[in-house]
RNA sequence: GUGAGCGUAGCCGAGAGGUUUAAGGCGCCAGGUUGUGGCCCUGGAGAACGAGGGUUCGAAUCCCUCCGCUCACCCCA
């Protein structure tokens, strides 16, 4: 037997209802923003990839999924959804249109990691971009999207991270000075951070061993390195968010795992010990175009993870709305009953109503369960009888009366109730 | 890539070396008279117990390998 790929899921009907709620409310979210919609190929160019992210992050190195198609081509399906929507920015010349672009995407991102909760090889991520202005408003904004989404959702008890990691006119120096820091308590590192004092530095500040704790919470802060204009510019946005009234803090061990980011970094945490615990995340990335081959361009964005997202829902006990439940059953006794059935049913749905007909020959009994079982409101039974008197009998499966009606009252009848 | 736990019908889940040709519940199917659901009753279908190998007179029950699932690390949404 076949089963899906590890790390991917079906999202079978039952969990529909959580998936469109949250996609009516990013939806909404985007267009109250003034945010349009992206949609950018599952697969792109490996090499723009590896340039955006980071050519030594382990997305690159050892989670993309890349191949080579039959021309040879090596592509590889997107492990994060920013890149494609920057390079779709340069190449339909999006930077010709008014500055900043704000773009939104829901999509499928591919990691070939080892799966966890929260955390698969397939997910998906709602996020947008605002591209081409470096005002500190549109941080703010994107911030405050970030931070409605989740309140719309109904989501509780969540933590608004925000840090500045400055540009690449002051981050070395900081870097240096982190180094120079950790240097001198290697010795009392475990493992992972003494590799990480080589290979990114950055990520020594959020380890969550406990030795490892009382180091990095005294270490050098990004906020004390920032250049002049990092600096007002992170100021500004605080004071914006203050505005806002978004109940932000200020965490200087926050970083963010790709290369791309400057400047102002936030994360949305929820409570509770999950070890993957951002629901969303992002921040500016004003040299990214410019590695794309565009001119400089400033822009900030944002991404949740889908299916975290579905999991606090559920742990938080938030109940979403049904799906559209109305359904009309067409239940037949005989051959002549049954032509007619499907033949009301297609009349009923031309007029919008929406309605199933029972198929094989089973007993009316059987075709009422079956009715009851997949929630149907209204049964239409078609038997020798009403095709006699030229009628159907309606009859409603909640109140449990039922009644002979002529097919254009049944048709009246209805639309009226799919209409309500 | 590393570590830990787990793997019995669609789902939940007993069994822990010998009447097990493997309980029970949910779900599914069919009946409980003539054309009627949801409750109740009865019956039925459905698993050689993840796969392969071994130990043993005998294994779902013990051992090994592999596969898969889950959680954690790494990393990230």
């Amino acid at each position: 037997m076949y089963k899906a790929p590890r790390g991917t899921a079906d999202i079978l009907p039952e969990e529909q209802g959580y998936w469109r709620y949250i996609e009516d409310r990013a939806v909404a979210l985007c267009q109250l923003y003034g945010y349009q919609r992206l949609d950018t190929p599952a697969f792109e160019d490996a090499g723009l990839f590896a340039r955006s992210i980071g050519e030594g992050t382990d997305i690159v190195t050892k989670e993309m999924y890349t191949f080579k198609d039959r021309s040879g081509n090596t592509l590889a399906l997107r492990p994060e959804g920013t890149a494609p929507v920057c390079r779709a920015y340069l190449e339909h010349g999006l930077d010709n249109l008014p500055q900043p672009v704000k773009l939104y995407y829901l999509a499928a991102i591919f990691r070939y990691e080892r799966p966890q909760a929260g955390r698969y090889r397939q997910h998906y991520q709602f996020g947008f971009e605002a591209i081409g202005d470096a005002d500190p408003t549109l941080d703010a904004e994107v911030v405050e999207m970030a931070w409605q989404f989740f309140k719309t959702l109904g989501l509780e008890h969540l933590f608004l991270y925000v840090n500045s990691i400055g540009c690449r006119k002051c981050r070395p120096s900081y870097l240096e000075s982190l180094k120079h820091y950790y240097s001198a308590h290697v010795s009392g590192l475990c493992s992972d951070c003494k590799t990480r004092m080589e290979k990114n530095p950055l990520r020594l500040l959020d380890c969550k061993k406990p030795s490892c704790y009382q180091v990095a919470e005294a270490a050098p802060k990004s906020t004390d390195y920032l250049c002049q204009e990092c600096e007002t510019h992170f100021e500004v946005v605080q004071s914006y968010l203050n505005i806002l009234k978004l109940p932000f803090e200020v965490n200087h061990r926050l970083v963010r795992g790709l290369d791309y980011y400057t400047k102002t970094v936030f994360e949305i945490q929820p409570l509770g010990e999950g070890a993957q615990n951002a629901v969303g995340g992002g921040g500016r990335y004003d040299d990214l175009i410019e590695e794309l081959g565009g001119k400089p361009t400033s822009a900030i964005g944002f991404a949740a993870g889908m299916e975290r997202v579905v999991l606090n829902l559920k742990k938080q006990k938030i109940s979403v709305p049904d799906l559209p439940a109305l359904k009309v059953f067409l239940a037949y006794l005989g051959n002549e009953a049954k032509l007619e059935a499907v033949r009301l049913a297609s009349v009923l749905r031309s007029d919008g109503v929406a309605a199933i007909v029972a198929t094989g020959d089973r007993s009316l009994k059987a075709q009422l369960r079956q009715a009851d079982g997949i929630g149907s409101n209204y049964v239409v039974i078609v038997g020798e009888e009403e095709i006699k008197n030229q009628t159907v009998t309606l009859r409603n499966m909640l109140t449990g009366e039922q009644k002979p009606v002529s097919p254009a009252e049944l048709k009246k009848l209805l639309k009226r109730v799919a209409e309500a």
